[in-house]
DNA sequence: CCCACCTCGGTTCCACTACA
DNA sequence: TGTAGTGGAACCGAGGTGGG
């Protein structure tokens, strides 16, 4: 048990180093790269904004349904839109990597999320420390990680003649800080979660370019998705060639609405919810070319919020 | 001691509702 | 349609603890 002193210090020595390591790359992820991914299933509302015990979300939209489920509740709020940013831009860079020959399977599909509670909020671009306690946001931040780890999200193709669909669960397994009085605790050992193939492979087929620094900017969750929707929105007006496109409060409500829109009221409520996002997005990425009336929502081109830097990682 | 990490309890602010 | 109210999510500064 007892290792000779000089032993004993060059391990520390290794293990600090290996810590580092760790905590420069995540830092060359989150600054040198604040280009982000995600995923087209993230260009709705796929989370709840407030806390529920709802395990499951249907979204109808045009090419069929997604529905979301967790056994224990369904993530909300700010966090797991965070987190998944992360993962998934996670992803997409070790997609990279892959493909170079660098790293194997296994090893693509391992996500690390650091040797701290702190080291992770670093990583996914929470500003400032966590705090504990009953209203701190740690607390608030294992519970999402629980809930996403549970979460499973099924897409279903409908266009009358045939139904197909697939199930997607996001991750495989996980090792998680939540015992405080983990022996590792703070030490080397470092959590990671680790993503299902099926998951790893919908991500890299289509990775969605977004800016992590806008992301983050964004403190609510709402703006986070209005964000999202609408730098694919500019993709896809510069690749058809359009200057503006209305969408209508009904095609909104599709993605973004939490609830069924039943009354007048819901609708204009709904709509004042959507305008306020806006503004919070225009706050932070102003010319982003949205503009909401009476009518809809009409997304106009404009410089994207991502510039001509590397689109992705050598994937095509 | 200092540093890294976590906890506590109070405060602010936001999503959503009720009501005039 | 404006506005005020409300529970809870998000945030903050101070403090405790344990290892080097």
């Amino acid at each position: 048990m007892a290792l000779p002193p000089e032993k004993l210090a060059q391990l520390k020595a290794a293990q600090k180093a290996a810590a580092n390591q760790e905590l420069e790359q995540s830092k060359e992820i989150i600054n040198a790269q604040d280009i982000g991914y995600t995923s087209k299933l993230f260009v709705q509302a796929l989370f709840p904004y407030r806390k529920t015990d709802e395990e499951k979300r249907v979204i109808e939209t045009a090419q069929g349904r997604i529905v979301v489920y967790a056994d224990g509740g369904l993530p909300y709020g700010k966090y797991p839109r965070l987190i998944m940013a992360y993962i998934i831009t996670r992803a997409v860079e070790n997609a990279g990597k892959l493909k170079a020959g660098k790293i194997d399977f296994e090893q693509a599909v391992r996500i690390p999320l650091g040797h701290s509670m702190n080291h992770f909020l670093q990583a996914i671009g929470v500003t400032g420390r966590g705090t504990g306690g009953a209203t701190g946001n740690l607390a608030n931040i294992r519970e999402q990680l629980l809930r996403l780890a549970d979460a499973r999200v099924t897409v279903k193709e409908d266009d009358g003649v045939r139904a197909r669909g697939k199930h997607t669960q996001i991750m495989d397994e996980w090792d998680l800080w939540f015992d405080a009085r983990d022996p590792n605790q703070g030490s080397f050992i470092e959590s990671y979660i680790k993503l299902t193939p099926q998951f790893f492979q919908h991500i890299i087929e289509a990775p969605i370019p977004i800016d992590l620094a806008v992301l983050r900017q964004l403190t609510k969750p709402r703006a986070m998705d209005i964000y999202i929707w609408l730098t694919v929105k500019q993709f896809w007006l510069s690749k058809n060639n359009r200057d503006s496109y209305l969408f209508t409060w009904d095609m909104m409500a599709q993605s973004f609405a939490t609830k069924e829109l039943i009354t007048a009221i819901d609708r204009r409520n709904f709509r004042n919810e959507i305008k306020k996002a806006i503004h919070d997005v225009q706050a932070v990425w102003p010319n982003c070319g949205i503009e909401a009336d009476l009518e809809g929502v009409t997304v106009t081109k404009t410089s994207p919020s991502v510039e001509k830097k590397p689109p992705r990682p050598q994937l095509d």
